[in-house]
DNA sequence: GTCTATACGGTGATAGAC
DNA sequence: GTCTATCACCGTATAGAC
């Protein structure tokens, strides 16, 4: 427990997350677990009581390694919320890339299991003010309220906030989950796929301002990005 | 065969499509889906040989159910890039809106057995030219020729199409794929949300074409678009 | 041709030796 | 703390009754 760096209960589940997150809870074989963490598969019995709470157990990592941070921008009634966009968009994408299968298992298993997430959401995600709902659900008020302000300035088109929303995270997130389908239709070597992910990160931002703003308001933010982007390059 | 309008084994592939969507290949049970249909369990291997064999028939049912008619939309060399955008996306809601399950089931087993799948789109989508992948890609040359061509005549911003592609899809599948996410977020009832989805039909048509064309085209287009819906309805 | 009973194999879990 | 042996259960497949 002192010495080993990699003590045996990081090392399960370590291998129960790459087998949880290929195969979710239902195609997950514990002696696959056991295989992958080079143990032997009682093992996995004695340190976590069953196939349920080892799921649970990282399940409950997954869930915050995803939405903690993303919560903590939303919630952050200081930013603006260009600045939440853009920032949450940056976010996904840099967390995602370094876990691809994350966002289908995580939908996957929700989807499954909807009450028992939830409940869980509320363990995750430490809440400041007791009305605002768990979930890092873009219904928070300052980002939908904001949008109203920024239309009633004449800045942004006559959107949907929730609808926007809706369409933000779908662009986030479908590179990912469908990500056989898409490298098999523009027949992308791995390296190609990262990089296409990595650009996306600012095509996602884009997309979704051009759906928000009015043109001229895109136009001058994108001229000033465009400055701040090329004083932080040189 | 030939009186009964519902033999067994159209029941026991309704119940089986019900579990199988709702549970995936894995988490599926045999049992589960014998008490859907009300039959005993071994009748189901009576039927189909086995509970691969009984998945891959419904799945490449479902498969077809939704791939067919957006590979017609998109092979379609007569339809202008703007009238195949407006008909994939609101077909693709139809028919999701019929099948709510449809996205998130395909998907998964698609990520878990993606060569299988693969095999299967061959079968599933005739291709008239051989060499046009058969998976309903949006790489069709078509499709992608014809933005090169609208950004060439100055109607279109310069996005990339394949972002724009992935854009689009991500905005269709995600309000079925994260239904309970969507549905707790902004705290609707069942008949709201079905409202949500028959209203974001259109709204997904509004943010691709934001985020496509240029803001006097836009214009241009949403102002035909709306002179065509009036005299439709009236 | 339709259905039932039983055998098989694999998985998750437990008791107990070292 | 680690591992072996074994159990109980469940889903699948087969054989055979009606």
């Amino acid at each position: 427990m002192t010495k080993k760096d990699h003590n045996t209960e990081e090392v399960i589940k370590e291998a129960a997350r790459i087998v949880f997150q290929r195969e979710g809870f239902a195609g997950a074989r514990m002696q696959e677990i056991a295989d992958e963490a080079g143990i032997n598969k009682m093992m996995l019995h004695y340190y976590f009581r069953s196939k349920q709470h080892l799921f649970d157990v990282i399940f409950e990592e997954d869930y915050s390694t995803l939405m903690v941070p993303l919560a903590v921008i939303l919630r952050n009634p200081e930013l603006h919320v260009e600045e939440q966009i853009i920032r949450f968009v940056r976010g996904y994408h840099e967390t995602m890339i370094e876990h691809p299968r994350l966002p289908l298992f995580l939908i996957h298993e929700f989807a499954k299991n909807p009450h028992k997430v939830l409940e869980m959401a509320q363990k995750a995600i430490p809440v400041s003010k007791s009305e605002e709902p768990a979930h890092p659900n873009l219904s928070a008020t300052t980002f939908m309220d904001q949008i109203e302000e920024g239309k009633a300035l004449g800045r942004y088109n006559d959107v949907d906030a929730r609808q926007l929303a809706v369409s933000m995270l779908g662009m986030c997130t479908h590179a990912f989950i469908s990500r056989i389908s898409v490298r098999t239709a523009y027949e992308m070597t791995d390296e190609q796929y990262v990089k296409f992910l990595e650009e996306r990160k600012e095509h996602v931002v884009d997309h979704t301002f051009r759906i928000l703003m009015k043109p001229d308001y895109y136009g001058k933010w994108k001229n000033k990005y465009q400055k701040e982007k090329d004083n932080t390059s040189t």
